[in-house]
RNA sequence: GGCCCCAUGGUCAAGUGGUUAAGACAUCGCCCUUUCACGGCGGUAACCCGAGUUCGAACCUCGGUGGGGUCACCA
């Protein structure tokens, strides 16, 4: 590979500081900033932002990385994965920044600043907004001096006058007053570096050429142009995203008891649908359609189709995808993720060889999350069953009552008997029976039905509860009937 | 509060000076039907407000209002 190659070559990454869980919105702006790297033909990368070493969650990596690689976004580089610009883990690059840091002490853009906290936390009480300062004033060599002995920190100097201004692609030109500016910590007092200097060292030395990550950034990329230039280094493209709400006036958050990419996996939902999902919310096609595989995005990916407001999180559309994903999937795939829900329940109903297989098949349209089984399901407890009330035989449409049922039910336990025992077609078999008896073949429907069920409302018909009930208990639960009617 | 950003139906969103202001979810109605669901057809519903600019503004300008972000030794 030639250097002009390596030159152009996107590179985006996805930064998330390890937290215990996969945050929805992050798992968003990993899609997008994957999408635009492979649309290029570039490289995605994973990097860990873990220098608050008291944040630290124990596996909180492990998530990260199986959530990422389970969607399907697969990290060319990362921390697991390896890469020529690793570590890709922040607190191992530790040692990379302190000399950084004095280059820029050398020049003149940073100082060491021995403040304590005490002093800062009174300078807010009195109304500043801003560190004043105050250490800027100290010699250099002096200064060198005190920090081998006393704890310090290193700031960034920033200009107090004059502005500042970058191209952010999605909002266009953003513009500050430098005077507006704080002169943030680049490295803290434990000699780790802030996210504010970490970021633009780690941006530059992993090669990035395309910033892609939430707003709450946005006011702050001019302080970190400043460094970029100071360095001499050349300056990202930004991308800032919009944050993903649970309503008009809150981001969704995981500590506020919204869902993480993983909850919804358990709810049920297929991460094939979340990943369409997500996409949307922020980001749109030119065309009408609105189910993308992740295939699909990174072929159709626009920063221009990217929305420059906020957008809220409806659980409503999300299990609409969901439902049509669960729709397309194999029977086979369906039947391996549904039945464990549905196993646990068997005991609760009282039948001898339940249908697993045909409740699925009819399952399999009828639920918008795989757990919806769990429910949909229900109708088969037995204790409900014996207990159901007799009035649902009664059906206006139909014309149907218990009086009808009484006489019907008799016959239906002959009917199906010799019909179980032939193998003959029962829905055939019900057909005739029906115009025999001059009655309607949805009245016998029905009464079957509720006969078997007890419920008004089943995941299929009557041939098709019968098939998923089996035969003997069929004949049980008809006769359980029988004796409570007459 | 200062600074930055944003603003089309309930929600996601097309739209970039002249449109009957798309489409999707949700909702409502009808059809299909062996209940429910699936599917099909149709309906209700929007340019935050006020000034400009212009023959003409959802679109451009300014001012309000509303919302978001930021102002940490967190990222």
């Amino acid at each position: 590979m030639d250097s002009q190659k390596i030159e152009s070559q996107v590179r985006t990454r996805f930064a998330p500081s390890p937290t215990g869980y996969m945050h929805i919105g992050g798992m968003r702006t990993a899609l997008y900033a994957y999408c635009f790297a492979k649309q290029q033909g570039g490289k995605f990368l994973l990097r860990l932002e873990d220098t608050d070493i008291e944040r630290q969650v124990d596996g909180a990596e492990e998530i990260i990385y199986s959530s990422l690689k389970s969607a399907g976004l697969i990290y060319d580089e990362g921390p697991d994965v390896g890469g020529d610009f690793g570590p890709y883990i922040q607190s191992q690059r530790k040692a990379l920044y302190m000399p950084i840091a004095e280059q820029l002490i050398e020049q003149g853009d940073a100082y060491y600043c021995f403040c304590t906290k005490q002093r800062l936390q009174e300078m807010h009480l009195q109304g500043h907004t801003k560190y004043d300062k105050c250490c800027l004033q100290l010699d250099k060599a002096i200064a060198r001096q005190r920090a081998k002995t006393e704890p310090f920190v290193i700031r960034q100097n920033i200009p107090t006058v004059g502005t500042s201004s970058f191209e952010d692609l999605i909002f266009g030109t953003i513009q500050v007053e430098n005077k507006e500016l704080e002169d943030n910590i680049l490295i803290k007092n434990d000699g780790m570096p802030t996210y504010n200097f970490a970021n633009v060292v780690d941006d530059y030395t992993m090669n990035i050429t395309h910033v892609i990550r939430g707003v709450e950034y946005l006011s702050s990329t001019p302080k970190y142009n400043l460094l970029y230039d100071a360095l001499g280094w050349k300056r990202p493209q930004y991308i800032h995203l919009q944050p993903v709400m649970r309503d008009s006036q809150h981001k969704l958050s995981k500590r506020k008891g919204d869902p993480s990419f993983e909850d919804f996996i358990n709810q049920g939902y297929l991460k094939e649908a979340i990943i369409n999902y997500i996409a949307l919310l922020g980001w749109s096609g030119k065309e009408e359609n609105e189910k993308y595989s992740l295939q699909e995005l990174v072929h159709k990916f626009s920063l221009s189709g990217l929305s420059k407001s906020p957008s809220i999180f409806d659980v409503q559309k999300l299990k609409w995808l969901n439902s049509l994903y669960i729709k397309e999937l194999d029977f086979d795939v369906f039947f391996a993720l549904a039945s464990p829900h549905i196993i646990p329940q068997i005991d609760s109903w009282n039948i001898l060889n339940p249908d697993i297989k045909t409740l699925c098949s009819l399952l399999q349209s009828r639920c918008s999350v795989l757990t919806d089984v769990i429910d949909l399901t229900s109708f088969l407890k037995y204790e409900d069953f014996r207990s159901f009330d007799l009035n649902l035989f009664e059906n206006k449409k139909q014309k149907t009552d218990v009086n009808l049922a009484k006489i019907v039910i008799p016959k239906l336990q002959l009917l199906l008997q010799q019909c179980f025992e032939q193998d003959n077609n029962l829905h055939d078999v019900l057909k005739d029976f029906a115009e025999q008896n001059d009655i309607k073949l949805a009245q016998v429907m029905w009464i079957l039905r509720i006969a078997i069920t007890g419920s008004a409302i089943t995941p299929g018909g009557a041939t098709d509860m019968v098939k998923v009930i089996g035969n003997d208990s069929v004949l049980s639960r008809l006769k359980i009937v029988l004796d409570r009617l007459l």
